[in-house]
RNA sequence: AGUUCAAUGGUGUAAUGGUAGCACAACUGAUUUUGGUUCAGUUAGUCUAGGUUCGAAUCCUGGUUGAACUACCA
């Protein structure tokens, strides 16, 4: 009955290549580069690659893309590794690129006992002076016609540590005139004496990315070979030295990548945030990364929900961060346990509740879920309630506390509001009230209905913690398309602190990365910055409030 | 300027020559012990000019606009 789904582009042509049997079984692959951490861009790039493997029942290696070893390290192999499970995800096989580096080698070589490839001693300011522009033919190198021996002999020489770095580069050899620049004898191998993270000093020769790429999506007989629209130009090159390889034929696909309004997406970019300290690091929970997003408290299910949704297509885009948010506040709405929290108190004295007098009140964990349970929450005379949940002048469709208003105490009493007391300079410093006994939550028989319910924490039962709010990093939509520096964009207010926030004591049980909803704040998460001692809970996201929509009119 | 790719409501994405749909956002209203949730509804779109066709978002041609390509990065 279900409405059928549509089938993105990439669907659509695996599902033609099934049909057709040019495969029995699809094979993908994600193929990160081992330099930095992942963000939201690879989560689609992720969910895309997995998701079609699940979905047409076939297989999905992890594949490292690690052939420039002077930026590439463990530490990132590690953390690719952990965002990956985190979002749900199991790799058929873990590969790397350097796994292939002999076998690479030996495609280097038959590509020079065909004559398609030669070594040339050029610099690289000559190469890039002969390669012309996009105008304009390049011209030949002279050593473009050394012989298959003496190009053998001097790519093994390379090899063999003979050459310092930049002395001499292996280059294939296409067209010199091609309008596509990458097929103007691309350079396939450099001389780089450095060490990899992986295979050590074992070598001084590395592959480029496109001797690299192809060749490895066909050891693994990856069948669609996934990528983002920048590397369009490249599979022209990649067909090439499949085809003169004479290797199994996978083939590269093309996706736009992923944007997202109010923040920057390249690692480069990134990069900068971090090492400039605009913010603490990768995983700050303002970044678009994997782990800035999960310290922040956006689940996986909900980033998963987002990719789905945003689905895939070739044109450039900018996704709506609210759309993420949507799937963040969908998934928390069902699973989050609710607390109490009051971010900006004042106090609520309930005048007529014996003095030392205390209830232990019990209230759901979430009304979303029938088997939630309940919790117990102290009440007491004094309350802490939200600075803003007062006013001494209430505009006419405000439902909370003001002078003669009355508003119902979530899963307490009814109160009334009779008077209040201020500083000398006008701040609002105590807040008095009467209750109705007889109203208090499940057994109200006292007749009065309210329209506003707000939170509160009592004073003696308080816990205090810190915490941390957060806006967007940037001030405007698309800081990357902006005139000038991206930086100058930053929003210098997008983390906002409160020091001391007044917590039902229940919170204090807390454990790191536990989804809580604030009632009327919006959802939080504790940060593992949290001690014994000090309690720190960082906001996801708040709940929508038509409430402020509503003021912003006014 | 050359090459390549793309163009559907504010945003993202469908419609595969035959009713322009879905989601987010926005806006109404109802429900609500969270101004949350839920429910009902409204607004809003095929870049442009031709052509093919009984019929075009879809195919063709021209134009316009945007993006990518001239790293010993990936």
């Amino acid at each position: 009955m279900s409405a059928e789904k549509s089938l993105n582009f990439l669907e659509e042509i695996i599902e033609n290549d099934l049909a057709a049997g040019t495969y029995q079984q699809i094979h993908t692959r994600f193929p990160p580069e081992p330099n930095g951490y992942l963000h939201i861009g690879h989560a689609s790039s992720i969910h895309l690659n997995f998701g079609l493997a699940l979905k047409y029942n076939g297989k999905c290696n992890l594949r490292f893309d690690d052939t420039n070893p002077v930026t590439e390290e463990t530490e990132y192999v590690d953390s690719i590794r952990n965002d990956i499970k985190w979002l749900g995800y199991n790799w058929d096989n873990e590969f790397y690129a350097s796994d292939y580096f002999e076998q690479l080698y030996a495609f280097a070589q038959t590509l020079i006992r065909k004559g398609l490839a030669y070594v040339d001693d050029s610099s690289s300011e000559e190469i890039a002076a002969s390669k012309g522009d996009l105008n304009t033919p390049g011209k030949n190198a002279p050593y473009r016609d050394r012989t298959i021996e003496e190009n053998l002999a001097l790519f093994a020489a390379m090899r063999e540590g003979k050459y310092k770095d930049g002395e001499k580069v292996l280059r294939a050899k296409i067209d010199m005139a091609h309008p596509n620049l990458l097929l103007r004898d691309p350079i396939i191998y450099r001389i780089k004496h450095a060490h990899h993270h992986r295979t050590g000093d074992q070598w001084c020769i590395y592959p480029m990315y496109d001797f690299a790429h192809g060749q490895s999506d066909s050891i693994e007989h990856i069948t669609h070979s996934i990528c983002t629209l920048e590397f369009i130009h490249h599979r022209p090159l990649y067909d090439w030295f499949i085809e003169k390889l004479e290797i199994y034929p996978s083939h590269q696909y093309e996706f736009a990548r992923r944007n997202l309004t109010y923040t920057v997406m390249s690692k480069r970019k990134l990069l900068q945030l971090v090492n400039e300290k605009h913010v603490s690091g990768w995983d700050d929970p303002r970044m678009p990364t994997i782990s800035g997003m999960r310290r922040r408290g956006y689940t996986a299910a909900a980033i998963r929900n987002f990719c789905d949704a945003a689905g895939i297509a070739k044109r450039e885009n900018i996704v709506d961060i609210g759309l993420l948010e949507h799937f963040v506040r969908e998934d928390l709405n069902k699973t989050a346990l609710r607390a109490m929290a009051v971010l900006d108190p004042v106090k609520l004295i309930i005048t007529n509740y014996p003095d030392s007098k205390t209830e232990e009140l019990e209230i759901e964990n979430n009304p979303e879920d029938e088997n939630g349970g309940k919790r117990k929450v102290g009440f007491s005379k004094e309350l802490w309630i939200e600075r803003e949940d007062f006013m001494e002048q209430p505009p006419k469709k405000f439902f909370r506390l003001g002078p003669g208003l009355q508003v119902r105490l979530k899963g307490a009493y009814i109160v009334t509001c009779e008077d209040y007391k201020k500083d000398e300079n006008g701040n609002i410093t105590e807040i008095y009230g009467s209750y109705y006994p007889e109203s208090k939550s499940g057994q109200d028989t006292s007749g009065i209905h309210v329209k506003g319910t707000i939170h509160w924490v009592s004073v003696p039962h308080a816990k205090q913690a810190e915490v941390r709010l957060y806006d967007r990093l940037f001030k405007v939509e698309n800081p990357a398309a902006e005139e000038g520096n991206f930086k100058s964009y930053i929003n210098e207010n997008s983390l906002q602190i409160v020091p001391s926030v007044q917590i039902e004591a229940s919170l204090a049980a807390a454990i790191t990365g536990q989804h809580f909803q604030f009632l009327r704040k919006g959802y939080f998460t504790l940060d593992p910055d949290s001690s014994e001692t000090h309690l720190v809970f960082n906001r996801t996201v708040t709940l929508k409030d038509s409430w402020a929509k509503e003021q912003k009119k006014a």
